[in-house]
RNA sequence: GCCAACGUAGCACAGCUGGUAGUGCGUCGGAUUUGUAAUCCGACGGUCGGGGGUUCGAGUCCCUCCGUUGGCUCCA
């Protein structure tokens, strides 16, 4: 029998007879209880049962990997499919992949209710005790078009994804089986502890013109403590949801009559707003932009030339006309139909909401004859702006239809360009570290070589994305080149976060832009005394107040750092005794520009500061006689922690650096 | 926009197979004047998202519109 050395990740070369499996192998070395779900072999995954027949290097996947999660999931998707068509014969499965948090799978059958998971649920568990042996199967392409023949959907994969004559593999447990490359975990059993999350649908293959599918999603873990670990993580992750906190914490309130996405700031969320606006409006002055100010409207000729109407008519308000005009346009008869076209064509007038400032403030640019010397010129402006996003993907305040930019322009020399995206992206840093934001990516988004939508000079393109290519390099964060990220008139740079749920937002953003200064034909006298055209640099820090706000909220789980919190110190006197020592502490507080609620009602102690622990106050003040007669405070901090008796002056001296250095947290406890 | 589920007092929730709405917190009034996660008593407050229908009778069934949630599609 032949020999063959197989080398183990430390190095150690071991020798087998060829045709050892990789299961074989890994219990050789790691004993049975390895915790392996798959193996790499030469850098390439495969299942336990893959027979190695040649020299090779070789590497268990644990299960808590991600590669071993991903196996994991995508086992487990194989498993709902199975215990699907267990219950729902005629279901036909169509795919089913690992997604980051657990797995679904995506099947055409009549609409199941959520009610309905259970029972597949179980049927899954079921399955899984039985420990089938999960067995790769190669088929070739008639036997492979014969098993799925009754499945159109899997007929239409095996044409598109696969070859004529190439055949493929399906993964078979008990008798169901699964058009699939693997690899998968050895046997059911390794699919214990899975749950079932939602139901849902989508369509097939993501197009909306075809068929709507049921999709089911579900987590699996390892062991039975790993997915009551993430389950509680799940529970926990909805405690933070900005939408439930900001009506706990009295931030924002969205009411159905003003409309949907529209975002009604209360008091004490316009405080985190304001601030927040404030620390930007810091940065702007040191970074030498010029603060500028725009009407919410503009007149459809505008958008005309900016080419964002009727475009993008869709995806806004619908425009508003003259009053006289509209009510002649009436009387003649016009319908709304006509009304459209009229607009469209540009033989009536009117005005639309803004969908974005930058048309607004090409006009402020356009206003004088500008020289190289002017350049670059920085217009910011905390602009409004309304699109009509569609119903369905209206969400608290991460999607909203009517929103505030930190929006700034910047127009500049192509040499330029380079210089001012990395001092945009500088910006928007400081501001993620500032408020300790490090769970965020970076995404340079690129043209698509193979689309031809790109407006602009290929070379020109070439430098601006390699522009913002280095100046992404020099943040020192991981990023990431995506082709076809690009907006159709330039390169940009993203910052995505996600949400307690798991998806993902984009916040802060620096576009270039070589469309608009084309369209609204901008110029610049140079050096040379030649016009030329300007570049220009969309960019947003934190890319709209809303959004940003709303994942703020889940960052810091609606515990602000002292300088954002909407109430900085609440004060809770013991009896009413101490009500005059409390206005007197409120009032110095006050005039050191320290936002302070008192509460100095009757109730206990106890009773008071359970109710104001609920709105996360940075410090909780308790005043009693010993208070009053040092002329002292007693501090409670939101972990419970508390310190008696400081003076108060020393208390104000502090939290007053607290708040000017912008501490992450409440510290003086 | 599409699919599904849901929509009961300010908030969180209960109301089984249809018979004219309950609980807790909050609010208000009274008593209490209290040292660090809920002092006691009482009162007010909903016609059950809007509209239509079935029925002797609907929060409870049906239709429709609006909204919310989870996805899909979309996001200049």
């Amino acid at each position: 029998m032949a020999l063959i050395n197989i080398t183990l990740p430390d190095g150690t070369v071991n020798e087998y007879a060829a045709g050892i499996t990789c299961s074989e192998v890994i219990t050789d070395v790691l004993g049975r209880k390895n915790g392996c779900l798959a193996a790499l072999v030469d850098g390439h995954e495969r299942d336990m049962s893959y027979e190695i027949h040649d020299s090779c290097q070789i590497e268990g996947i644990k299960a808590e990997s991600d590669a071993g999660m991903h196996i994991l999931r995508h086992s487990a998707a194989h498993l709902l499919a199975q215990a699907v068509m267990a219950i729902y014969p005629d279901a036909k499965p169509t795919i089913g992949p690992a997604i980051d948090r657990g797995f679904y799978y995506d099947f055409a059958m009549e609409t199941i209710t959520e009610s309905d998971l259970k029972p597949i649920q179980k049927k899954m568990q079921e399955i899984a005790r039985k420990n089938l042996t999960v067995e790769r199967v190669e088929l070739d392409d008639g036997e492979l078009r014969e098993h799925f023949a009754a499945n159109p959907y899997k007929i239409e994969i095996i044409d598109d994804k696969i070859g004529e004559g190439t055949g493929s593999t399906i993964y078979k447990q008990g008798e169901w089986y699964d058009l699939c490359l693997g690899p998968h975990v050895q046997n059911t059993a390794k699919l214990m502890f899975c749950k079932l999350t939602s139901v849902s649908s989508a369509y097939w293959r993501g197009d909306q013109d075809r068929e709507q599918l049921v999709r089911i999603y579900g987590i699996v873990e390892p062991t039975k403590e790993a997915l009551k670990q993430t389950l509680h993580r799940m529970e926990e992750a909805k405690k933070r949801d900005h939408r439930k906190l900001g009506k706990d914490l009295q931030l924002f309130h969205i009411d159905e009559e003003v409309g949907q996405g529209l975002i009604l700031w209360t008091p004490r969320g316009a405080i985190v707003r304001q601030e927040l606006q404030n620390f930007i409006g810091e940065h702007l002055t040191r970074q030498g932009y010029s603060q500028v100010f725009t009407p919410h409207i503009g007149k459809l000729d505008l958008y005309r030339t900016s080419g964002h109407f009727p475009y993008y008519q869709d995806s806004q308000y619908p425009p508003l006309v003259e009053k006289d005009l509209m009510k002649k346009l009436s009387d003649e008869g016009c319908s709304c139909s006509e009304l459209s076209n009229l607009m469209k064509s540009g033989e009536i007038d009117g005005y639309m909401l803004k969908p974005m400032n930058c048309p607004h403030h090409v006009k402020i640019y356009a206003s004088q004859a500008r020289s190289y010397r002017d350049l670059p010129l920085r217009l910011a402006e905390f602009g409004t702006v309304y699109r009509w996003e569609q119903s369905g993907e209206i969400s608290g305040m991460t999607r909203v239809r009517g929103f505030t930019q930190d929006d700034a322009h910047l127009f500049v020399t192509e040499d330029q360009i380079a210089e001012e995206v990395l001092g945009c992206i500088e910006l928007v840093q400081i501001i993620f570290d500032k408020l300790g934001m490090t769970d965020y990516r970076v995404r340079v988004g690129l043209r698509d070589p193979d689309s031809t939508k790109y407006v602009g000079d290929p070379k020109r393109w070439d430098k601006a994305e390699k522009a913002c290519r280095d100046a992404a390099a020099s943040l020192g964060v991981d990023w990431s080149e995506e082709e076809g990220e690009a907006a159709f008139y330039g390169p940009k740079i993203d910052f995505v976060v996600k949400d307690v749920i798991g998806r993902e937002w984009q916040l802060g953003t620096v576009q270039v832009d070589y469309n608009l200064p084309e369209r609204f034909d901008l110029t610049y006298k140079g050096s040379d005394g030649e016009l030329h055209r300007p570049v220009m640099i969309h960019r947003a820090p934190f890319g709209s107040m809303e959004r940003f706000c709303g994942v703020l909220i889940e960052h810091f789980a609606g515990r602000f750092p002292t300088w954002l919190s909407p109430t900085q110190c609440h004060i809770l006197t013991i009896s009413e005794k101490h009500t005059e020592y409390a206005s007197k502490v409120a009032n110095k507080l006050k005039e050191n520009g320290i936002r302070v609620e008192i509460d100095d009602g009757d109730g206990t102690i106890g009773k008071k500061i359970r109710t104001h622990r609920k709105l996360h106050p940075a410090y909780m003040v308790i005043l009693g006689d010993g208070e009053a007669e040092g002329n002292t405070v007693s501090l409670r901090a939101r972990s419970g922690e508390q310190v008696s008796d400081i003076p108060l002056d020393d208390f104000i001296t502090n939290i007053v650096s607290e708040i000017n250095n912008k501490s992450s947290q409440p510290n003086l406890v």
